[in-house]
DNA sequence: CAAGGCACGC
DNA sequence: GACGTACGTGCCTTGT
C-alpha cells in the first residue's frame, strides 16, 4: 500500500494563520506564531490520521525567486503578506525539515503545479492513494470552528488539509483529473484571492461560466449587461487573469518524481522539541509528546526548568524502542462499535420492568437500552403505552438519559411520570467539565473515542458514559452538587417554564407606538443633521457618516476588525463634538428596545397558555449560572427610565395574584468579603452601611457623611471591577478618568483592603496549583491558560480565576434556594408559583392570600440556602401589580 | 446563513 | 507595546 500526501506549503500557512486569527498567539518575545503553529498542528494530524507512506511539501519560499518575482507580485497585486506570516516562514522551514519532510520547488511554477504534477506522476507510478493538501472556502471555515473548539479544550484537532477525495465528495467527480480542473477553474485553490475584488464568488463563476473563461470574459466585457458588474470586471480584469494564473494548475512542471526521495521518515524529535520550545507552543508539544509517550502523560507535563523551577513543558521524548512513534499512531477517531437493535415490543418492555434502562427520544422513534449491547427501538405511535408507563415509573429501577428537561417534557405529553433513581449524562457532564460542549455526540468523542453512529449507538454508549461520568463526579467532589442542586433544579426549571409569565401585550403594544413614534422623529432629525439618507443601524454607513463625512473626529475610532467603531462608550465621549451623535445613541436605544422587546415578545406569547414561555439553560455558562432564551428574560431592561418601563407590561396572572421579586442585595460583594475574610468588609456589611459609600470613605480617607457622589460612584466601579478582574485601563475608561488616576485608586483600595488583595492572589495561587477555580460548593472551572506564558491569556484566566470563585457561589446559592423554596411552596400546597430568575433575583406570581407567607418563606430560604460565614445574607422582597412595581 | 457590531441584563 | 471587565442572548446589517 503506497500512499502519497502532497501538500501545498504556502497555502497550508496561510491556512494555519486565518485559522488562530480568532485567537493569535504570542510568545513572550512578542513574536505571532500562528502561522507556524497552525500549520504545525495541520501537518501534525495530517500526518497522524492519513498515515501516508510517501510525503512531500511544496514550498515556494525555498524558491530563490520567491521574494523576488512570486512575492513581488502578490504584493503589487492586493495586500502584502502579513508580517507576521513572513518572520514565520524560515521557522516554518526548520519546522519542515524537523519533520524530515521534503521541500519540493520548481522554478517558474506554482506550488499548486508541483503537487499536481506529481500527484499524476505518482498515478502512473502505481500508487494505490494520493491526497492533495489544497485549500477550499467551506473547508477553512470547517477548520476556523476546529481551531476554536480545539483550543477551548473541547474538539477535535484541526485538520489544514483538503484532500482530492474531499473535494471529489463536496463536487461530485470521481477523477482526480477532474478535481484538478475544478481547482484550477477558479480561485479555489487560494482562498483569500478574491477573484474580482467587489464581485462575489457565485457570482464570479457564473459570469466565467456564462463567457467560457476568464480571458473570453474580460475581452468581451461590454457585453456584461449589470452596470456594476461590468464596472467592476472592467476595473479588474488584469487581477482576474492574475487570480486564474495563480489558481489554474499546471500539470507540466518539469519536475522528477523521486519515490526515494518522498518516502516518510521518522522525525528529529530532538529538533522539533528545540524549535517548539523556542516558539513556546507547548500546548501542541505536549500533545504530540504526550501521544508519543503516552505511558505517563502526567509526568510528561512536568519538567523541570534550567534554573530549577518548575516548569510545564512538553516532557521526554522516548523514541526507543517499543515507545509508540508517529508511526504508530492511531487515527484519533476510533470506529464506532456497531449495535444491534431490535423491536421495542410488548414483551420486551414487561422484561425491563425491574432493569435499570436508558431512554432517548429520536424524532418520532424511542430507543431504550439496558446495556451497551441491548437496544430496542420503537415508534412512539407504535408503542405499548402501558408497559412502557411501568417500566419508567418503577420507583426501584434506574433512568439513564440525556438531558432530563427535555425528556420529562416529552414524557409529560405521553402523561408518563418518571420515578427512581435518575442519571443525566448531560448535566453531570456540565459538571464535570462546564466549558466543553454538551452533546451527546461531542461527549462520546471525547470520553468514547468514537462518534455513535445514530441514536441506537448513542443509546448503547450511554452505558460507557454512565460509570464514566458518575466517577468523575465522584472525584472531583461533585456529587453532592449534582444530587442536591442540579438534579433536583430539573423540576423547578420545567415547573417555571411551563408556568410562564403573563404579558400585558396591549401596553406593550401601545408603548411600541409610542418609542416608533419618537424613534422616526429623531431618524427625521439625524437625516437632516447628515445632510442625506442612510441606514442609521448600519455600523458601516453610520461610521462612513460620521468619520467621513462629517469628520467628528480626525482619528476615528476603530473596531478589532479596523472597520468604523460607533460602540456607544466610543460615540458618549465624541457626543460634545456634533449634535448627531446624541441623536444616534437615543435612535439606538429606541430601536433596541422597540426590536428585541416591545415587537418580539407579543409574537413569542403561546397562544394555548397565553403567557410568556422562557426556556432556562442550565448547561452552557462557564461559572454555573443559567441562561434564558425563547425570549432571553434575564436581559430586561431596567438601567434607563425608558427602559424599565416595558417591565410594567409583566404582570401578575389575575386579579387574585401580584408579583413578588425578590432580590439578594450585594450578594457577590458579600460572597467576596466572606471568601476573603475581609474584615473591613464584614464590619460594613454588618453595621447595614452602604457599602459603596463605605469603601469610597476609606479610599477616599474621609468620613461616610462627607463622601461626594463621584466619589461613591468611582468606588462603586472599583468594588465592581474587582469583581471581574480590575485593570487600571479599564477602570479608568469606565470612569472616565486618567488612567493614574485609575491606578491610584486600586492601589489606594488594596491598601485599605488587604485582605481583598490577598483573596485575589490566593485564588490566583489555587487555580495555579490546581488548574482550576472552583466555587464554595465546589464547582470548577477549569484554566488552562493559568500557566500560559501568553500574557494576556494568562491574565484572563487569572480573572477567570477571581471571578469564577465569586459569581459561581452566587450561582450555586440561587440554584439551592430555588430548590428550596420550590419544595416549600409544593409541599404546602401554595398557589403562589416561581417564575422568573435573574441570576439574583427571583420573580414570583404570588397568590394574594400567601403574600405574608411567602414573603416569609422566600425571604428564609433565600439567607439560608448557602450560609456564608462571617456575613448575613440580606434579601429585598417587594411586591406590586407588574415586575417595576415589584421593584 | 454566518459573522460582525451592537446593546440589553446581572 | 499589547492588553484593555465576568457571564450571557438577540437583533440588525452585510456579504455570499
Amino acid at each position: 500500500m503506497k500512499k502519497l500526501v502532497l501538500i501545498d506549503g504556502m497555502a497550508a500557512v496561510y491556512r494555519g494563520y486565518y485559522a488562530m486569527s480568532n485567537n493569535p498567539r504570542v510568545n513572550s518575545k512578542g513574536m505571532n506564531t500562528s502561522a507556524a503553529l497552525g500549520f504545525t498542528m495541520g501537518l501534525y494530524d495530517l500526518l497522524k490520521n492519513q498515515r501516508p507512506t510517501h510525503v512531500g511539501v511544496a514550498f515556494d519560499l525555498a524558491k530563490p525567486t520567491f521574494r523576488h518575482e512570486v512575492y513581488s507580485e502578490y504584493k503589487a497585486h492586493r495586500d502584502p503578506m502579513p508580517e507576521e506570516i513572513e518572520s514565520n516562514l524560515p521557522w516554518i522551514c526548520r519546522i519542515i525539515d524537523a519533520f524530515r519532510i521534503p521541500r519540493l520547488t520548481c522554478e517558474g511554477y506554482e506550488a499548486d503545479d508541483v503537487i499536481g504534477t506529481l500527484s499524476h506522476a505518482a498515478e502512473a507510478a502505481g500508487f494505490d492513494e494520493v491526497v492533495m493538501v489544497t485549500p477550499d472556502k467551506d473547508f477553512a471555515q470547517l477548520v476556523t470552528e476546529r481551531v476554536k473548539m480545539y483550543r477551548q479544550g473541547r474538539g477535535k484537532t484541526p485538520d489544514v488539509l483538503m484532500g482530492v477525495k474531499e473535494v471529489c465528495e463536496k463536487y461530485d467527480v470521481s477523477d482526480c483529473r477532474q478535481v484538478i480542473d475544478l481547482l484550477g477553474l477558479w480561485g479555489d485553490a487560494i482562498d483569500n484571492i478574491p477573484g474580482i475584488p467587489g464581485v462575489g464568488e457565485k457570482t464570479a463563476k457564473k459570469l466565467i461560466a456564462q463567457f467560457g473563461s476568464v480571458e473570453e470574459m474580460v475581452k468581451r466585457v461590454d457585453e456584461i449587461k449589470n452596470d456594476r458588474l461590468r464596472e467592476k470586471v472592467r476595473e479588474n480584469g488584469e487581477q482576474a487573469l492574475f487570480s486564474k494564473m495563480l489558481a489554474t494548475i499546471r500539470l507540466d512542471a518539469p519536475i522528477a518524481f523521486d519515490e526515494e526521495a518522498l518516502t516518510r521518515e521518522e522525525p528529529d524529535y530532538a529538533e522539533l522539541r528545540k524549535i517548539f520550545d523556542e516558539l513556546e507552543f507547548r500546548q501542541l508539544a505536549r500533545r504530540i509528546f504526550t501521544d508519543l509517550s503516552v505511558k505517563d502523560p502526567q509526568k510528561a507535563m512536568e519538567w523541570k526548568g534550567e534554573n530549577g523551577e518548575r516548569k510545564e513543558d512538553c516532557g521526554k521524548i522516548k523514541v526507543e524502542g517499543g515507545e509508540p512513534t508517529l508511526f504508530d499512531l492511531a487515527p484519533s477517531e476510533q470506529q464506532a462499535p456497531t449495535v444491534q437493535q431490535a423491536e421495542l415490543t410488548g414483551e420486551v418492555l414487561e422484561r425491563l420492568v425491574d432493569k435499570d434502562v436508558a431512554i432517548l427520544f429520536d424524532g418520532p422513534n424511542v430507543v431504550m437500552s439496558t446495556d451497551a449491547d441491548s437496544v430496542w427501538v420503537t415508534k412512539v405511535s407504535d408503542i405499548d403505552m402501558v408497559r412502557f408507563a411501568e417500566v419508567l415509573k418503577n420507583p426501584k429501577t434506574t433512568k439513564l438519559c440525556f438531558d432530563l428537561k427535555n425528556l420529562k417534557y416529552i414524557l409529560a405529553e405521553l402523561d408518563i411520570e418518571l420515578q427512581g433513581e435518575v442519571f443525566d449524562v448531560q448535566l453531570a457532564h456540565y459538571l464535570v467539565d462546564a466549558e466543553m460542549r454538551h452533546t451527546l455526540d461531542f461527549i462520546c468523542s471525547s470520553m468514547l473515542g468514537f462518534e455513535p453512529a445514530d441514536r441506537t449507538g448513542q443509546a448503547a454508549a450511554l452505558w460507557q458514559l454512565y460509570p464514566r461520568l458518575v466517577a468523575k463526579l465522584k472525584d472531583a467532589g461533585l456529587e453532592k452538587l449534582y444530587n442536591e442542586v442540579e438534579l433536583p433544579l430539573v423540576d423547578v426549571l420545567i415547573d417555571m417554564e411551563r408556568e410562564g409569565v403573563r404579558i400585558d401585550v396591549e401596553a406593550l403594544k401601545e408603548y411600541s407606538r409610542q418609542l416608533t413614534a419618537e424613534r422616526n422623529e429623531i431618524e427625521s432629525k439625524i437625516y437632516e443633521l447628515a445632510g442625506e439618507r442612510f441606514n442609521i443601524s448600519s455600523p458601516k454607513q453610520l461610521g462612513e457618516v460620521l468619520y467621513e463625512k462629517l469628520k467628528v473626529t480626525d482619528k476615528p475610532p476603530r473596531t478589532a476588525t479596523k472597520q468604523y467603531s460607533t460602540a456607544e462608550d466610543v460615540l458618549t465621549k465624541l457626543a460634545s463634538t456634533h449634535a448627531i451623535i446624541p441623536l444616534i445613541l437615543e435612535y439606538r436605544s429606541l430601536t433596541k428596545l422597540v426590536g428585541t422587546y416591545l415587537d418580539s415578545f407579543p409574537k413569542l406569547i403561546n397562544p394555548a397558555t397565553g403567557r410568556l414561555h422562557t426556556v432556562y439553560n442550565q448547561t452552557v455558562t462557564a461559572t454555573g449560572r443559567l441562561s434564558s432564551s425563547n425570549p432571553n428574560l434575564q436581559n430586561i431592561p431596567i438601567r434607563t427610565e425608558r427602559g424599565k418601563e416595558i417591565r410594567r407590561a409583566f404582570v401578575s396572572r389575575d386579579k387574585e395574584h401580584l408579583l413578588l421579586a425578590a432580590d439578594y442585595s450585594q450578594i457577590e460583594l458579600r460572597i467576596i468579603a466572606a471568601l476573603a475574610k475581609d474584615r473591613h468588609m464584614l464590619e460594613a456589611f454588618a453595621n447595614g452601611f452602604d457599602i459603596h459609600a463605605a469603601t469610597a470613605a476609606k479610599i477616599y480617607h474621609l468620613p461616610m457623611s462627607e463622601v461626594s457622589k463621584d466619589q461613591r460612584r468611582n468606588a462603586k466601579s472599583v468594588n465592581f471591577g474587582i469583581v471581574y478582574g480590575i485593570s487600571a485601563f479599564g477602570l479608568s475608561e469606565q470612569l472616565g478618568i486618567p488612567r493614574k488616576e485609575a491606578a491610584s485608586l486600586i492601589e489606594e483600595y488594596f491598601a485599605q483592603y488587604p485582605d481583598i488583595r490577598r483573596f485575589i492572589d490566593e485564588s490566583i495561587a489555587a487555580a495555579r496549583e490546581h488548574g482550576y477555580a472552583q466555587t464554595l460548593l465546589g464547582r470548577r472551572r477549569y484554566l488552562p491558560d493559568i500557566n500560559s506564558r501568553n500574557a494576556s491569556a494568562r491574565s484572563f484566566a487569572e480573572r477567570n480565576a477571581v471571578n469564577m470563585p465569586i459569581q459561581g457561589t452566587s450561582a450555586d446559592m440561587i440554584k439551592l434556594a430555588m430548590v428550596r423554596i420550590h419544595r416549600c411552596l409544593s409541599q404546602q400546597h401554595l398557589r403562589t408559583r416561581m417564575i422568573l430568575q435573574v441570576h439574583d433575583e427571583l420573580v414570583f406570581d404570588l397568590y394574594r392570600p400567601e403574600e405574608a407567607l411567602v414573603r416569609q418563606i422566600v425571604a428564609r430560604e433565600m439567607k439560608q440556602a448557602l450560609p456564608l460565614p462571617g456575613i448575613d445574607i440580606e434579601v429585598g422582597i417587594d411586591v406590586g401589580e407588574n415586575w417595576l412595581q415589584a421593584h
